[in-house]
RNA sequence: GCGGGUGUAGCUCAGUGGUAGAGCACUUCCUUGCCAAGGAAGAUGUCGCGCGUUCGAAUCGCGUCACCCGCUCCA
């Protein structure tokens, strides 16, 4: 995805403000840190959570098609074997020799050439070197061309002027991914990269106890979907949602927090019929066209309608808790992009300072995860569903035959994966007409520490106010959405030299503390207090003052001074009114 | 994993071989009448870590760890 300007200036100042508040702090700093892993504070901890609740009371809680799940981060090694993770997350990488540039080893362009073997160099001052190095040129080339990459090669190495031996004669090769293919410069020897974090389950720790810290939370879902279905009386279309630590052994984590190596997923599986079901129950099949209404899902949605639904549930979300359209972007994958398996996806960008990059991912898997459970544990995935039995029922053999030949053009028209033959497609359609299918799924995969970096960056903003003296002096404010930010409410009695306005101020502290998180502060003046506060992101400061002990006339006895973060503007607000209030502006 | 940069107080940074510093922040006290006021006192460092060179290392060398930038990677 793109990147359009970097920020690296403020991109620092936010991982200073991290730290010396307390949101994020790098993990085990003490010992010299560990690359990727990263701990949150006091307020990021705080911060989190209210992310974390957000995004559950909107994808379960407020909605009736949607249940949660808590998995485990270690399960089976099979699970990971029938996702494809054992097999793609493994990725053989070779280096260049002469450049150092990094090649995905099984991605290297095929070649066919003369190979010249050098075994070595020597050069000026009596500088040499033994080590072997070769070069691939095309048919047709000299080998003088050899000759140039392998002395530019001992010369990196510290040979002066080197005159290489060896590579007298060249050795036809063909089809060989050993070199690279912008000089011919021989490549490493190709070395795995694992993604997946490895344990050992039990006391022997041989390859047989070999699992894996979870590297996305989504199998998981899968690997539940028949409990769940079978436990909670839910019909498709349903989702399953989860929230919960994945690990990647990433190879260069970077951006602060954003490429961590621990990192917390928040995804849904949402579970829907197949296009052919829709079409036998509903009749026809609605397919995504440009402004359609999306607000309330429909019985004769297809894959692609549902697709576009939940991005824009999605986008809503984001919305509400202050990232607008102003800081999101989209990144339609095209059908180059996409896995084989899958139908669309759509990227959920954020403007970081760093660049334009993901948060969220929002997939059209078609029913590959449940198949593939399916077929490696031998333990059917499939949904019955009573109305498609008794639609299908009513169904003419030529209705029926219409509908299997469509799908059969369908797969030979397709040019990605292997299509299903004939009578695999028949097959299929006889499971469905029974009224059984495996559920099609749309992902929206969000994660939860890049969103929180994400809120963080967009709430952070500098301000140059002149102090009393009259010197300017830069101030930071966190504008975090009053929804998630840390701390709702500073309480402050305005002197902390007269016992009735502290008082006061306990008293308040203590009223509103079981409703929200607030923070009570005496020291210092209280401009400063107001002015830490902002750093933390706290959307309003309660302060008791002279007016709340009845000192400037009854009518404003028992009220308090209510302070905005973002405009600095001031409410009189009565104390028995103000948890009311504030609540109202916190929703 | 490669190349470049950085690492000194909580934060931002000065300090190029000779007793570890500044500003801000922090703690306590005094003062205080709404946006980082003022005064007084105080605490804070294995100069990222290890090894070496040196009479002596924050400073020079080697190694290592972490972070940043660029490659590479991101199923």
């Amino acid at each position: 995805m793109s990147t359009d300007k970097k920020d690296t200036s403020s991109m620092e100042k936010l991982v200073s403000l991290c730290k010396r508040r307390g949101f994020i702090y790098q993990s085990s700093e003490i010992y010299g840190g560990i690359g990727g892993f990263w701990d949150y504070g006091p307020l990021g901890a705080e911060l989190k959570r209210n992310l974390r609740d957000t995004w559950w009371r909107a994808m379960t809680r407020e909605r009736e098609d949607v249940v949660g799940l808590d998995a485990t981060i270690i399960m089976h090694p099979q699970i990971w074997k029938a996702s494809g993770h054992v097999d793609t997350f493994t990725d053989p990488m070779a280096d260049c020799l002469l450049t150092k540039k990094r090649f995905r080893a099984d991605h290297v362009d095929l070649q066919s050439g003369m190979v010249y073997h050098f075994t070595g160099a020597t050069g000026e001052e009596s500088t040499k070197s033994d080590v072997p190095f070769a070069v691939l040129t095309p048919f047709g080339k000299p080998r003088e061309s050899a000759l140039k990459v392998a002395k530019l090669f001992y010369e990196s190495r510290g040979v002066k002027t080197p005159e290489p031996t060896g590579g007298e004669q060249g050795e036809k090769v063909e089809n060989t991914r050993a070199y690279n293919p912008e000089n011919g410069a021989q490549l490493t020897e190709p070395r795995p990269f694992n993604l997946m974090f490895k344990t050992y389950v039990g006391p022997t720790a041989t390859e047989k106890d070999v699992a894996y810290l979870r590297p996305e939370t989504a199998q998981a879902i899968f690997a539940q979907f028949r409990n769940v279905v079978d436990s909670s009386r839910v019909k498709v279309p349903f989702g399953i949602c989860q929230i919960g630590k994945a690990f990647r052994n990433e190879v260069t984590p970077k951006n602060f927090t954003f490429r961590s190596r621990e990192f917390e997923q928040m995804e849904l599986e949402f579970f829907i019929k197949p296009d052919e079901a829709v079409e036998i129950l509903a009749g026809s099949v609605v397919t995504w066209s440009e402004g359609a209404d999306l607000s309330t899902p429909q019985p004769n949605w297809g894959w692609d309608m549902w697709h576009r639904y939940w991005v824009s549930q999605r986008v809503e979300y984001y919305n509400s808790i202050g990232l607008g359209t102003d800081v999101l972007d989209y990144y339609w994958q095209g059908p180059d992009d996409l896995a084989h398996y899958a139908r669309a996806c759509v990227d959920i960008l954020f403007k970081f300072p760093f660049g334009t990059e993901e948060l969220e991912g929002i997939a059209a898997r078609g029913d590959f995860d449940l198949s593939q459970h399916q077929k490696h544990s031998g333990k059917p995935q499939e949904f019955f569903d009573d109305e498609l039995k008794v639609a299908a029922a009513k169904l003419t053999d030529g209705q029926k035959e219409a509908l299997i030949q469509k799908r059969i053009a369908f797969e030979a028209a397709k040019t990605k994966g292997t299509p299903l033959t004939e009578a695999e497609v028949r097959a299929w359609f006889d499971r469905l007409f029974k009224g059984f299918y495996v559920p099609h799924v749309i992902e929206p995969s969000a994660g939860l520490d890049r969103l929180a970096l994400a809120v963080l960056a967009q709430a952070f903003t500098e301000e140059e106010k002149a102090d009393v003296n009259g010197k300017t002096e830069v101030r930071t404010i966190m504008r975090l959405h009053p929804r998630i930010a840390p701390i709702k409410v500073g309480v402050f009695p305005l002197l902390k030299n007269k016992p009735e306005l502290v008082g006061k101020a306990r008293e308040v502290y203590d009223l509103l503390k079981k409703h929200m998180n607030c923070f009570y502060d005496e020291t210092a003046a209280i401009g400063r207090r107001y002015a830490r506060q902002d750093e933390a992101g706290t959307p309003f400061g309660v302060t008791i003052d002279f007016e709340t002990l009845g000192e400037k006339g009854d009518e404003l006895k028992d009220t308090v001074t209510v302070r905005e973060r973002d405009s600095n503007a001031q409410h009189r607000v009565k104390i028995s009114e103000l948890l009311g209030w504030l609540l109202q502006r916190l929703a």
